[in-house]
DNA sequence: ATCGCGCTTCCGGCCACCGGAAGGAGCACG
DNA sequence: CGTGCTCCTTCCGGTGGCCGGAAGCGCGAT
């Protein structure tokens, strides 16, 4: 895959062509949304000619745009396309209306996140302009133990997910993220008991996050979504039935059999047996 | 022999590695989420083994996801990258709040969407799952003149690009789509002049749609928003200073200078002479 | 004026890409 | 139980597309 300038065993290869697009694309990310043809060049360590060249067949096809300034950016067209990818467009799609709800009824910020590898992807947020600052955007990565959202997707993520997140290192964001391994191993046990995660002040002091999962059609956990308010004089009790009802009806809508087999009400008293047997699948 | 299909160099560019990798790519698009290996060939005009190589170069950087199926869609990757595209993240952030108290005023559909060429890109859409079905969908493309948002984008683009599409044909998407050019430059005018463009029954007899412009830092018409309702027993008094007051707002978020001068109010008597001034640019 | 930075174009050599062909897996049918 | 599909995967020799150093241009700063 890799084929850097790394000469091994006779026959080498250096990157194809392909990889070298991707690397282009790889360029951009939060934070460089906007590049020079040579800061993309550096970026993703190719000549300027060549890069010129690669450059030049992506902007004509709209996957780059260029500015005024002559700084390219990400193209409409390629927005286009990755709009089409299901873990985004069909989920949002049904979600909405159901995040739209809980915006409107807290006014503060909503987020809805799929796990890939040890991280939560955030799929889309709705945040009032005057909440709580929230350091995630749409698009954007957050690990998977600090965050209300990624704590519920690792919760119910495969077994070996989990004991590699484990296994590996905890960042701290403030001095409150949990950071030992055996903390966090009891926090996913009590999350899966509950069937909701709340954490206060990991990613940020002052912001506190409910969250809840989200279950496609064969049950699976496929995405969480989460409230998150104010730390101070939060009262989580509020918030928490709230996030689960909204949970659970993208769940319905998803086409989850358990979320359609139980009305709505006795929330209070989640099922502890299959989400604890759940860890195992 | 290897370009046999296109090697007279008439239509469009050589097929390049990057243009193939764009070709696949583009195979994927609304009602084709999902595609096997050899749908994707067949679409992108590639020979199968080097679909083969192309897609599993993809697939592993994460621009394609393969499914349980067997079938690949587009990945979170490409999703993620896409998303940085300043004509979606950087509008929709801001205009999001916007957005949603016209959603929460009329419970019905509102879309946020950009031009691109000829035709007009749905960047947001809020939709009621109960309000009137509506043709369009988040990265979905509908032709300029028979949309709310497609005619305020014309009514305000360069004047080549008016021209162009009056010039062009002008399909009819219901017996009440403009296909007429002379009543088409009425109605851009008419949208200049009020601020506002009014669509009933053009794309779905059942639907009507009140659209108006965003203007970006230097004025110019970067976006435009609109509410579809019922067409039956539907009111556009009642609607119109709403969607306006809204476009405003976005307008004042992304820094137009027009927007922040005038404090909101007198919107029933619009500017009339920098509107008209307008096409020239 | 001189420098530095970034962008654009050019072109010969070489090697990575191409794609036909062969083989395997799954499924429907008679 | 063969037969005929469709789809996927792998292999390999020939060659033409890609690579990237180098030179030239435009612009702003010193």
């Amino acid at each position: 895959m890799s084929r850097r300038d790394d000469d091994q065993g006779g026959s080498s290869a250096g990157p194809s062509v392909t990889a070298r697009v991707l690397g282009i694309l790889s360029a951009f990310g939060p934070g460089a949304e906007a590049l020079t043809l040579s800061g993309i060049a550096r970026a993703a360590g190719l000549p300027l000619s060549t890069a010129h060249r690669l450059v030049g067949e992506l902007a004509t096809w709209g996957a780059l745009e260029r500015g005024e300034d002559g700084r390219y950016h990400v193209g409409l067209r390629l927005w286009e396309v990755g709009a089409l990818a299901p873990r985004s467009l069909g989920l949002r799609e049904r979600a909405m209306p159901y995040l739209e709800d809980l915006y409107e009824a807290t006014r503060q910020n909503v987020q809805l996140g799929v796990r890939d590898g040890h991280e939560v992807v955030y799929v889309e947020r709705l945040a009032h302009p005057e909440a709580v600052r929230v350091f995630s955007r749409v698009g954007g990565r957050m690990p998977l133990h600090a965050t209300g959202v990624g704590q519920v997707l690792l919760a119910y993520a495969p077994a070996a997910v989990q004991e590699e997140v484990l296994a590996g290192p905890l960042p701290a964001l403030t001095p409150r993220t949990i950071t030992d391994p055996q903390v966090l191993r009891r926090t996913l046990a009590a999350v899966r008991r509950e069937g909701v995660a709340v954490c206060d002040g990991m990613v940020d002091l002052l912001a506190m996050s409910v969250a809840a999962p989200v279950r496609g059609e064969d049950e699976r956990v496929v995405a969480s979504l989460s409230v998150v308010v104010p730390s101070a004089g939060a009262e989580p009790r509020a918030i928490v039935p709230a996030v689960r009802a909204a949970a659970r009806g993208i769940s319905r809508a998803l086409g989850s059999p358990a979320a359609r087999r139980r009305p709505l009400g006795i929330v209070t008293t989640p099922p502890t047996a299959p989400a604890d047997a759940e860890r195992g699948a």
